[in-house]
DNA sequence: GAAATGCAAGAGCAGCGCTCTCATTTGTTG
DNA sequence: CAACAAATGAGAGCGCTGCTCTTGCATTTC
């Protein structure tokens, strides 16, 4: 992104120091006032600079965003991926199954602008370039290696899928393409099924779409990530 | 909204036709640029008036925003509602409920910034007054229709939630009071789940997470679609 | 016909992202 | 060490935004 790493000269370590200045008083304000709302303008004040001295550590607004964006989904994927390793017993799937879902939920719910971000509507003609990849993909890794593991441990998917289409199994085929795991078709369906109700209620749930009808979101969410856990048979 | 129906005098035409040509003007614009940049002058310029004068119509940009939002809901609800009644044999409740999901998706994917408005992080500090619920509860009534019609015809789930915790019961008392449909527990757990699946899977894949992992998103859905079907012992 | 109301337009305020210029500071090199 | 080059910060300014206020005109009501 800026300079290497190295801060050797005193100028570069400013720079370093001022970068991070910056990001850190755009992440307070993107907590505040949520991602469309974020303003360079004042970000620079909040710093006592000039808000065109900002545009020297970060080009634009979006620049600015992605970099926000590329530390959001490091901190989500990180928080998932720490609830994981927590699980001593690595062959307590539904443990471990458990403790990443609410990790999820739990980061979403602490960080609702940063969370919308990441899985709301994106911003204006705001692109996330191919940067911000490796961060994001760190989610949905982690619960395919879940799976992965749940095969090894030669569990039975409680709800198999009613026949996985030969249509289905090709647009698989990204999927395949870009991991390792050791994945059959039914159980990989269920997987990306079951990210998509993840993301869906939390975002259901954030967004206030499940106001009125929800009195207890915890309860609900819990009983959801059991629920799924007996599709994916991981109890 | 405004004034009560009858546009008695000539002001009064004019005036309703004025809001109707904004709205057009605006869903026109939403449609190109997406609800963030969704701009008042950039309406009045389009219709040759001066951007102050919109201001009679529609308070603010928020009012504005939530008329849009209200008709988008409407039209969403309408697609949704008409896909479920063209299905002449009601007791197809399979074909009943792969019209609705396509419906749905269908005109998700058609209307891309308008599922954004609707679905997607809400605009800056905005949060949908309450003049939107009638709008925005008839797609999952439409759902909990369909679920209702399963059990009245005794269909059994084909994949049971592991049991549904008390917790869960109380959660749930919201529906129950906003809705007179007979679900039973764990069959309202199964139509929750099958909503929030439904529109994770599309939010994910419009706002881009599929992007490289998905080859063919018609035929995923499509295994979906299938999969909550079984699941909630639609076939 | 007179009074009250509705309305369009223009000017203006404060904010925004971003660019350009210019003086100053810092680092490198002969 | 001096001279040059590069990086930096500040300020002014452009065009855009939402929104308000005032002014003059048209329409409706009494």
């Amino acid at each position: 992104m800026t300079s290497s790493s190295a801060p050797r000269t005193a100028r570069d370590h400013a720079r370093l120091e001022l970068t991070r200045a910056i990001l850190a008083s755009a992440r307070k304000q993107l907590a505040e006032v949520g991602p469309a709302a974020l303003s360079v303008r004042a970000v620079a004040r909040d710093l006592g600079m000039a808000s065109s001295a900002t545009y020297r550590y970060f080009r634009s607004r979006d620049d600015l965003l992605t970099a926000l964006l590329i530390e959001a989904y490091d901190e989500l994927g990180g928080a998932v991926e720490h609830a994981d390793r927590a699980i001593a017993d690595r062959g307590d799937l539904g443990g471990r199954w458990r403790a990443v879902c609410n990790a999820l939920r739990g980061w979403a719910v602490a960080n609702p602008h940063e969370y919308a971000l990441l899985y709301g509507s994106p911003v204006p003609g705001y692109a996330a370039p191919e940067t911000t990849v490796p961060a994001a993909s760190r989610i949905p890794l982690t619960l395919l290696a879940l799976t992965a593991d749940a095969q090894a441990a030669d569990r039975q998917l409680g709800a198999p899928p009613p026949g996985v289409t030969p249509a289905e199994v090709k647009a698989l085929g990204g999927i395949r393409e870009l991991t390792d795991f050791v994945i059959g078709d039914a159980r990989l369906v269920r997987s990306l099924m079951a990210w998509a109700t993840l993301f869906g209620h939390i975002s259901l749930e954030l967004f206030g779409h499940m106001h009125r009808g929800i009195l207890d979101y915890d309860a609900h969410f819990a009983q959801v990530v059991n629920t799924l856990a007996a599709d994916l048979g991981l109890d």
